[in-house]
DNA sequence: AAATATTTGTCCGTATGTATC
DNA sequence: TGATACATACGGACAAATATT
């Protein structure tokens, strides 16, 4: 653990600093930090700075503090953030929510290419298990979501990109943050929609898999998006 | 704002209370909370407890503080997801590296037509300015690093698409934190791939332009993402 | 433009409860 | 049981940044 500069509010620094210093020396969950005395030395910080690093981090579920013990590092995942973080929605102004959207239709149009040679037929099944279950949940907007989610993971997880599934995550957990008003009228009509796509996958027929995706991202939510086009074409 | 309970730890229950206060107020982006000393007041508990739940809460995005004038509510933004995700999944281990990049890549490619024709002559003179300064600090990793960041930055700032840039300042903070000892014979040959995007953008040249990112893409860590190609070419 | 007040930023000291040996 | 190590929590003090007069 390295001293830290000055440029930022401190306890931000010290944030970023704790947290590098958990992936530099590869500390897995139940394993501890150094006590509040030591990295307050390392570091050059007061105990109240660092606690206040050290304490966001524990909210957030990075961490658990226990004295006597000490801090032991925990799983991460950004759960807490997304049920605590605060969704203004005002009205009219869910510009971030659709760029969100554009870039998750950029995300799969992109790499679904490489999904289609990815996929076993196994990850097919799941897919048409998921619209099996939109049609069961047409008026359960959340059950539908799921399905909907789903989907898409199982369409993108036998890729093996981590990064790319963690991004799809957390957009997935914005869009259920925001869904919650949202009407279900679209998602009905997105069902065939998704029919298509597992049919062409069926078929082995890339290009109608293709084509099915763009259909998909070509409609309600994702209308505002930017449209994908090919550079050289 | 009401009084607290005891049973969890202080600053959680705070930062409960605070939350909950912003919620029952209608507290909007913008808006100040009560002051420090005001909350510690209400809620029974010393300066350093709330400062915990406060500063946790500026962490996530949620309120910004700032001295002599208070604490307002922040509007949502992926900032603090998507720099965490990256930063926890990427980690240092080359794959997750690799996916990254080729993340990054992805969007750019995809988002670039968008970009060609949102951007003004004022943004094209800054990005030949990088240039410049990638030719100056030839042997400063880190200036370099710095001029490639700010030219992909005035590149794409002016769709003013901000989940975007949240996601490009992830990835490029990630490229900061753990890249630096390893990258300097690579660099100079990226200086004639960055002229040949700024010559075509000075030209107004889409085609040209759209080859040159191309290029760019297509060598050194961009190696091992994944090609981009149309899917119904 | 300058002085003053307000508010957050940072540090220190001390006491207490809890887990570990 | 006792001793030690550690986090929890409180209060006070001054610095730095901003707003106000």
């Amino acid at each position: 653990m390295r001293a830290i500069k000055k440029e930022d509010k401190l306890y931000i620094q010290t944030f970023r600093e704790i947290r590098s210093y958990i992936i530099r020396n590869g500390l897995k969950p139940g394993d501890l930090l150094p006590t509040e005395m030591e990295m307050c030395q390392t570091l050059g910080v007061s105990r109240n700075v660092l606690r206040e690093a050290i304490k966001s981090m524990e909210l957030m579920g990075m961490v658990q503090a226990c004295p006597g013990r000490g801090t032991a590092v925990r799983e991460f995942s950004m759960d807490f953030v997304f049920q605590n973080v605060l969704f203004f929605n005002v009205a009219g102004e869910d510009k971030p929510v659709h760029e969100m959207f554009g870039i998750r239709r950029m995300l799969e149009l992109s790499y679904m290419r490489q999904a289609f040679y990815a996929l076993e037929s196994t990850d097919v099944e799941k897919m048409r298990d998921c619209v099996r279950r939109m049609h069961e949940s047409a008026r359960d907007d959340l059950a539908f979501t799921r399905a909907d989610r789903d989907f898409h993971t199982a369409l993108f997880r036998p890729l093996g990109n981590s990064v790319l599934d963690s991004l799809m995550d957390a957009i997935w957990a914005v869009d259920e943050g925001f869904e919650l008003e949202k009407k279900s009228p679209h998602l009905a009509s997105s069902i065939p929609k998704h029919e298509a796509i597992v049919e062409a996958l069926e078929a082995y027929d890339y290009r109608a898999f293709a084509r099915a995706m763009e259909v998909h991202f070509s409609s309600g939510k994702y209308l505002k998006a930017d449209s994908f086009e090919e550079y050289d074409s």
